[in-house]
DNA sequence: CGGCTCTTTGACTGAACTCAATAGTCGTGG
DNA sequence: CCACGACTATTGAGTTCAGTCAAAGAGCCG
């Protein structure tokens, strides 16, 4: 698990100021927001990966959501003071600056329509990492993390892809020691589930991933 | 844990059919509505606690939200062919038929901020559970959770109030066994933290609960 | 009173954690 | 091009928190 007490970056929001539209690039493990900073726009992903954590008092960090590239930084902001948890860069990440009125071409209501489209889904993910962590087993939970994110990252489509997290990473996900996760991947290796090396991931039995885990992708589509 | 493979009631939604504003009550541990159930409105909890839950193949249940009086359920369903989980009720419960116009009385403007706060404090709190879920000690949670729970009941005023979870509902709920539920009660007890009783919760010390978990109730509201 | 559900207890087991050391990888600068 | 430091991955030994299994009480309601 990683633990630190202070962030290792100031907030470079603070220090580059917002400006609509703009893209912001932040080199691999940036802070991009602390909690309690107020962002005075909306984010989206354009390349790279990121998370939103947060840091509890003992120097934990548990890690609450991803973002992959077209995905959207939770807006929770709007009516709070301010954002409740950091958000951090998993590898080199650019984002775009967003107004609610540009977020997306076409009508109002195509807009809205398609904003509450992926806050649905972002909703149904976090529902989905709380059964997760509540009432899987390890082999489980890296199982099922790894559906998900095939499916998130390249559809599904492609054995093979990039996957930036470290295994620390992934302990702070699942709710896990980065050491057990050391042991899970030797154990998936063994069964012949999976490759993970050099920050690339080949799925080598999807199938029987999912059923290891009773994936359903269902959650991940609005339809 | 509680484990069942079929539920125990049928979807009662499917036999009342919807009707638009609409009171409709619910006996304890009712099934309201079933994973891929359409509903055909929004529902607000009028009286009684509501529970949402997914259910594995393994029959293992796990509690993915709680609904006390004046929240709305997870609208997810208006952008996908049914909803992904089951909700119950866990007391006696009505609940009132809604659709969006409705929802609020003035503009729609104010309809929408509503809303969209309600979602956005429904994300928060399920990201305060992932917290709980993945970093927390057996003690840890039940204080958060307990934490959590004065405030939405009570907003923190009463030190003692009604709580209707059994240890295997609080179990499902923290991803936990209802025997170690039980042995952890006890010693909160020991500790002089709460009192538990005949469905009733005291919180005895509220501080040092907080303290216990480092319990910080921003994310409660949205101002 | 009988049949539920819910709570409590005991003995045992095991999955995952802790601590600690070693080895591999990568980028940077001399 | 190599050396260095920082991060990341791997391994071993020992520990513990929480789970499992099983049975007995308590509380509630018809």
């Amino acid at each position: 698990m990683l633990v630190i007490n202070e962030p290792r970056f100031p907030s470079p929001l603070k220090r580059q100021g917002y400006e609509k539209n703009k893209v912001q690039g932040f080199p691999a493990r940036a802070v991009v927001m602390n909690a309690g900073d107020k962002p005075e726009c909306l984010y989206r992903v354009v390349e790279g990966w990121a998370a939103t954590c947060r840091f509890l008092d003992d120097g934990k960090r548990q890690v609450t959501g991803l973002y992959l590239p077209g995905d959207h930084f939770d807006p929770g902001w709007i009516v709070r003071p301010s954002v409740l948890q950091s958000s951090i860069a998993l590898t080199p990440l650019t984002l775009r600056c967003f107004t609610f009125s540009d977020l997306r071409e076409g009508d109002r209501a195509d807009r809205e329509g398609h904003w509450w489209a992926e806050t649905v889904r972002s909703m149904a993910i976090q529902t989905e990492w709380l059964v997760n962590l509540g009432k899987r087993s390890a082999l489980e939970k890296l199982a099922h993390l790894f559906c998900e994110l095939q499916m998130r990252a390249v559809g599904g489509d492609e054995a093979v892809f990039d996957f930036p997290l470290t295994q620390v990473d992934l302990a702070d996900i699942c709710g896990m020691t980065s050491v057990h996760i050391n042991r899970t991947l030797q154990q998936m290796r063994n069964l012949r589930l999976i490759e993970l090396n050099h920050r690339q991931l080949e799925i080598l039995d999807r199938k029987a991933l999912e059923q290891l885990c009773g994936f359903d992708p269902a959650y991940l589509s609005t339809v």
